[in-house]
DNA sequence: CGCCTTTGACCTGCGC
DNA sequence: GCGCAGGTCAAAGGCG
């Protein structure tokens, strides 16, 4: 609301980055996390401040979530983490909730409401504006919230590929790198990667951009996306290259919450790095 | 017609 | 226990 910048836009993009400028979080393995136990990154290349990868990485980042072939390891890949896929949720019997909302939402998954927890499992990747264009999964936006200490607002989103998929996405643009968009994955596909998007109805809604509206491009970002949006047709091709079901991931990023906040610190200077190997964006 | 985004309200977890 | 902040819901309206 404070700061529209289209993140309906970014969320296209991410899980395919083929081409892209992109980095991964697994750049905080500097003693800046001390708090952060290491075990908590699985499988995190040895050297993941290598720029050289970004690509890759983000790829193999993001394959987990292209498909669901173990969701064992994802619920036991950290130690720290209690974090589960069942639709269960032991600590919140959301009574209140469920009183409001009878059988009637019987439709959409079993989704827990709020599950804010401390030590959830999340995957994280970051990547640049230019390269969130393209995406296998479609995804639905469900919520928008400005978040404390940043400039820009979190969008919340689920695949709507499937009814009782409970891939979730959160994208947020990185405080400290306006043109990298930081996106976080939790749940997985139960289901396979669809063929093509279900819709793009309503995607490409355009808000006239009379007085106040217009003020709500004002930021930044905005003209950060709009150009990636441009950028989308030129992604289409390659698009069709990883519309393939890739191979399962082999390269992931578990983190917690504590993770994910030292990483907005280091995600600046890590990305820029990564930004320029890759050839600049 | 179906799916999408937008957005305010509501709910929950967590820290104090 | 209270308040804050994050996460989700659902109605309204737009687009293909």
């Amino acid at each position: 609301m404070d700061l529209d910048w289209d993140l309906h836009a970014v969320v296209r993009g991410c899980t395919t980055t083929s081409s892209a400028t992109t980095t991964t979080t697994t750049t905080t393995t500097s003693s800046s996390f001390s708090t952060f136990p290491a075990e908590q990154l699985l499988s995190l290349s040895d050297n993941p401040f290598e720029a050289r990868t970004s690509i890759e990485e983000l790829h193999h980042l993001c394959k987990p979530f292209f498909l669901k072939p173990h969701p064992h390891s994802f619920q036991t890949s950290s130690p720290l983490s209690s974090f589960s896929y069942s639709s269960s949720t032991p600590k919140s019997p959301h009574k209140k909730h469920e009183q409001k909302h009878p059988p009637t939402h019987s439709q959409h998954a079993p989704t827990p409401r709020s599950k804010r927890r401390k030590n959830q499992v999340k995957k994280v990747c970051e990547v640049a504006a230019e390269n969130l264009s393209s995406d296998i999964w479609a995804w639905r936006k469900y919520g928008q919230k400005p978040i404390k200490g940043s400039p820009y607002p979190r969008g919340y989103y689920r695949c709507s590929s499937s009814k009782g998929c409970l891939a979730r996405k959160q994208v947020e643009r990185n405080r400290s790198d306006p043109t990298m968009f930081i996106v976080t994955y939790t749940g997985e596909h139960n289901h396979p990667v669809p063929t093509h998007r279900n819709s793009l109805a309503g995607s490409t809604r355009h808000k006239p951009q009379t007085g106040e509206t217009a003020t709500k491009s004002v930021s930044p970002a905005t003209s950060e996306v709009a150009k990636s949006e441009s950028t989308e047709e030129d992604m289409e091709h390659l698009m069709k290259d990883d519309k393939e079901p890739n191979e399962f991931g082999l390269t992931e990023t578990v983190v917690t919450d504590d993770f994910f906040e030292g990483l907005e610190e280091l995600t600046g200077s890590a990305t820029n790095s990564a930004a320029t190997a890759a050839g600049g964006s």
